[in-house]
DNA sequence: GGAAATGGTTTCATTATTTGAAACATATGT
DNA sequence: ACATATGTTTCAAATAATGAAACCATTTCC
């Protein structure tokens, strides 16, 4: 009896298997997989012949390598469109994009990662490379905190221990001790700063979407960098940042967004 | 020994489930789950188990319901930078949609339908998974049946067997044989047109990508409506659509684009 | 040119997971 | 309280997954 990590069976197996592939964010061939899998030789080879043969993932003959495949594209479509935050929020981003000039976020969290699920681009016509369904830390990026301050007991623990403490700068939180406390300032605050905690220069003002209840649904940022504005200035912007964040919980509320 | 139509043992299973889910494109019950699924109760309520501890689907507690989760989202973002068009097309679509001033898409073929990875749309911008992951039919569209057309024996035959044919307009292709006949005149004549096939009013030219060797790695079209273009004025169209369709078919050759 | 190594695929007896009918819970309505 | 609809757990039987080793096909090295 040994337990592998964390996994439901084959489908568990499965789709970590995925999850390998698709963060490599690049072409893989098998023996490459093979060394970072904990699977045998056979056992992986199928693995991947199943998730090939389901368009999970896409075989290039060729080149002998495995990429993650279009049907997820069309499988996130649904999800993006029932389960993020993005279309009730648009209108509400749209506007407070135009108002504020600056890059603005929506993110949720999964799986103690911040999940960007939509994004506006203040200058240019929009990055259009996918900035939804990017990920990045929960521990320092303003929209991490923000959604973390306002979990509740397990939940926050779990989230806090799923975080990586990886110091990307000068000021970045590297302890749940200095975590947690900060949590319990912002979660006082109602908004939450990214002081260069994740990248030199770049600072922004988060606040989280909160429903009726206080559960926390996702949150939205402000980003700028220290050459165009100062914290100072940031936080000026905290009525539009907060107002437009209860607009969107309210819109959720209506929409009957599940929590 | 019964062949439940097809599937990888419980990889499979969960991944017909997932769909299930996600296709319906809102929030559901078990029961109603239930009497689609060719499971039993039991065996079905520990795939969306499986599923939910996954991140693959979200349950709702408070509805009790199921939808598509946001690991999807997470996932397809990888799956749409390596193994879609769009990042290579992106500068070539946003010309010709500047030239022409219409709506332009692209797509690629998944498991018989047309899937749009990326789109420009004259007058709003775009939302990521909102327009790319969506899919259409490939029978009644353009640029299905241009890449249809330059698919390859049995290849092409699934495809083909893989249409609904259900009739939306007058216009549309009901039989094999029609859209066969269709298939090699469009071959011949290197491009494609929808004639109000799918959409009361609504028409597009479409050209197939294809590769120096003659594979077909999706299509691209500008599409119009009837009040706004005729049919011929779309044909003179052509020359920059197939120019555009030609010039991503070399960046994906240089870029090693799997096919 | 041949040997050895590398990378990928298949076999098959063993083992572990999945299965599903039925019993058990837990609401929700009458 | 009763009935009904819905969701969850049990457990022996059925099935699918496992993985060591053999196999096959290329490429690389001597």
């Amino acid at each position: 009896m040994n337990k592998p990590a964390s996994s439901d069976g084959t489908v568990g197996k499965a789709l970590e298997t995925l999850d390998m592939v698709a963060e490599l964010g690049r072409p893989v061939r098998f023996t490459e997989l093979l060394a970072m899998s904990p699977h045998p030789k056979a056992t992986l080879y199928r693995l991947l012949q199943t998730l090939t043969n389901q368009g999970m993932l896409a075989y290039d003959e060729a080149r002998q390598t495995y990429s993650p495949g279009l049907r997820l594209v069309r499988l996130a479509h649904f999800a993006w469109r029932q389960s993020s935050l993005a279309p009730i929020a648009r209108p509400h981003l749209d506007a407070l994009a135009a108002a504020v000039g600056e890059t603005v976020h929506l993110a949720q969290m999964d799986r103690g990662q911040v999940l960007y699920v939509d994004k506006r681009n203040a200058v240019d016509p929009i990055e259009m490379f996918s900035q939804a369904g990017k990920v990045g830390p929960g521990y320092c990026t303003g929209v991490g905190k923000a959604i973390m301050a306002h979990l509740e007991g397990e939940a926050r623990q779990n989230a806090i221990n799923q975080q990586a403490f990886f110091r990307h700068t000068n000021t970045t939180l590297t302890t749940t001790e200095a975590l947690e406390a900060e949590l319990d300032e912002i979660r006082s605050e109602g908004v939450a700063f990214d002081r260069e905690e994740h990248e030199p220069g770049i600072i922004c003002i988060a606040a989280p979407i909160l429903t009726e209840g206080g559960r926390v649904l996702g949150a939205l940022s402000v980003t700028t960098s220290t050459s165009r504005q100062s914290l100072e200035q940031l936080s000026d912007l905290r009525p539009k940042v907060q107002s437009t964040a209860i607009k969107i919980a309210e819109t959720a509320e209506v929409w009957q967004f599940p929590t």
